[in-house]
DNA sequence: GATGAATGAGGGTTCATTCAT
DNA sequence: CATGAATGAACCCTCATTCAT
């Protein structure tokens, strides 16, 4: 019901065709979740209420995850892995750490403002996985290391930069999400990123600026970590 | 039973004693409610436990706050007034929008250092409680529109700062208190949001390390607001 | 707040000024339990609301009447009073049991179409309290009794007669304090009733077509029930 | 626990066995509840008490009544069911319009008589569920219109007819049920009532005291409604 | 005589979770 | 493997009522 970035719905739904019937269940229970998430929030969802809308018995959900807790887990580690191929896959062809990181970061606050539900669920579900947003956080921290050996950031510590990554990027989807946000936020919540990792202002909101390369739309193999997980 | 700044703590128990009964009973459930609420979560905390831990029982605490959702709202109404007053007025002669700026936020990262527990427990409930957060916001902002004036901070867009602003201080105080920061964490994430905001680096890391004015212990008069919602 | 109807109302609100500040505080109380009841029903209608609408703690409330039920016992028979005289003093004047009967159960029609909200809230209390209800059923049994000696009613007992006369006039009154009845509902009940007393049908309808003697506006003289109670 | 009319019984209990196991469990619960209501009346019976009438836990009842006036509505219903079908089935082969609203009347008040604890039951519920009231109704709406007809009624108005119809009936039963009733006080009420209705009181009289029709125990297939409402 | 404050005893309802089938 | 049915353990909240002041 939502509405999906289609870059991310091609991704999210590759798995709910083909494949073992227990995957395809799998799938779609996962869908189920996100939809009820995305109405009710992470507390106000019930399972009872997951496994309603994918029209099986609380059982069967309990089959696939032992726990609403896992549950949960496993649906972050999905959207983060969907999402994080994406876009990280989007700017592969790019090798400047600071122009990297710009589109990385714009991209999350564009994903806010084509799909308010399923951001605020994504913030709501990453707040409950610490494990989950840490393997998000990698891709970031990769482009500032880049960027810092190419001389592009200069920061006082990695720890300080990851916090300015994190919580600009974090603030920004909220209030995009909320429709609280003015025209071209992304690009300048970007720039401020940029100065705070040490870039020039000019430059700064010289890379922000610049276009965004297209999300292509490669089938996301996830499969091989549903294998892995049966209880 | 969490260890309070000492500053705070005078601040916060002040309502503790004297006064009137009813008064005196208030503040023992806002306590109560701190406690529970540092222990369990936010929403781990029951109305039960936090009137057990008063030493009332449950209907007592409902005779004060109607709903669970109302002594939140109470509480992060309190804390924040709290620790706003505290925090602002120890920087009430510093003129400089750019130094205000890095007083402020490197105040409350250390707050997470110093009381880890109550840190969380103020993002827990301050995520609640979108109303007083705007309230809390409001010091900053005017800090920001201060340097702004001041030609020390030059920004894309009010919004863009304020995400900056309270996007990195959340994240840091959230790190902090969680004991995964490096030694001056505050330094370093006040230089990198100065840096955001405009000001340039060798300025920003100098401010951002100029010596904190003491967290004064001026009694603060919450009490008006208390009599007030007698229902 | 509800309309009362006005003879009612004079009678009802007598209590309210002059006499010793006790009994104004009580006539106050039963006045404030009359709106909470229209509002909320009997069982909806808490003894905080009652203290409220009165003015007074619930403390005070209960130094007047002992118990919730206490008090709706005494309500009805405060009620029931009013009603029962202003009713019965309007038709002292006439002799014939068959047309005062007829009187008695219009008046008390429509009272409901007058005063809904009131007419609800009497039925309710009379449920709740057989006591007062059998009072009340004292004025209709005296009438039942003169047309028998009368020749105007021939009963096979006492008993269905009574249940005729009660059976039909409450649910009378239901009917039309729901805005279900059609016009002249109260003569419609009152020829039927009549009719089921054994009056021939061409007499039951004129009997109970007549014109109803207007309602008196005599005080009263409520207090010394009240006197009597003082715990 | 309370004894019950026979040929009710037969037909309230045939859901207990046999049939799924959902459905042998949704009639115990309803069972369950005719046992405490009649103990404890409406308002006083609670879900607890209930569920452990039934031998199940508060969270099974709520499974199958999701809510206390979802019960109470459904046990209406079935008591309704019950009720109008064996009695009106008992005189079905009955044609004129008199003699079945006598017949109809008195059985109600012999109910009362067999089973007065089931009888006070029947009120309170029917009391809250207007619905279900109505419903009721229909049958004896029938005969009245039947017997307006045949020309052996003749009444001012339906409603007013009804009401005659339904406030006798209610009054008697309930005296009958509190063992206040003189003999034969199902005959004396049906004749007033069909003297109400137009009746000549020589026929009202003959007409109430025939034998009436015995009541059968044909089964009641009532399973047919609890199938449609599996959530 | 009135009050302010507090409470004892539940009441209806929810939900993650289990287990025999 | 999926299900139907059931449950244990709370949870939030209410309200008639009391008692020291």
């Amino acid at each position: 019901m939502p509405p999906l970035p289609p870059a991310l719905a091609t991704a999210f739904l590759a798995g709910t065709h083909g494949g073992a019937k227990r995957d395809r269940t799998h799938w779609q229970l996962l869908h189920a979740a996100v939809q009820v998430i995305c109405e009710r929030g992470l507390q106000g969802a019930t399972m009872q209420q997951v496994a309603q809308a994918a029209g099986v018995t609380p059982a069967t959900l309990y089959n696939h995850f032992g726990t609403k807790e896992a549950l949960v887990q496993r649906l972050a580690l999905v959207l983060a892995d969907t999402l994080c191929r994406a876009i990280n896959d989007s700017y592969a062809h790019i090798a400047d750490g600071a122009e990297r990181m710009a589109i990385g970061q714009r991209r999350y606050v564009r994903l806010a403002a084509d799909s308010p539900a399923w951001t605020l669920l994504l913030l709501d579900v990453m707040a409950a996985s610490p494990t989950v947003m840490e393997a998000i956080l990698q891709y970031p921290l990769a482009d500032l290391r880049m960027g810092v050996r190419q001389k592009k950031f200069k920061v006082p510590s990695e720890a300080a930069a990851m916090d300015a990554i994190n919580g600009i990027c974090t603030q920004a989807m909220r209030r995009v999400a909320l429709g609280q946000a003015p025209a071209k936020h992304d690009q300048a919540c970007a720039a401020l990123l940029l100065r705070s990792l040490g870039v020039p202002p000019e430059d700064a909101a010289e890379v922000a600026a610049r276009p965004l390369p297209p999300l292509g739309i490669e089938a996301v193999p996830a499969e091989k970590a549903v294998k892995a997980r049966r209880k």
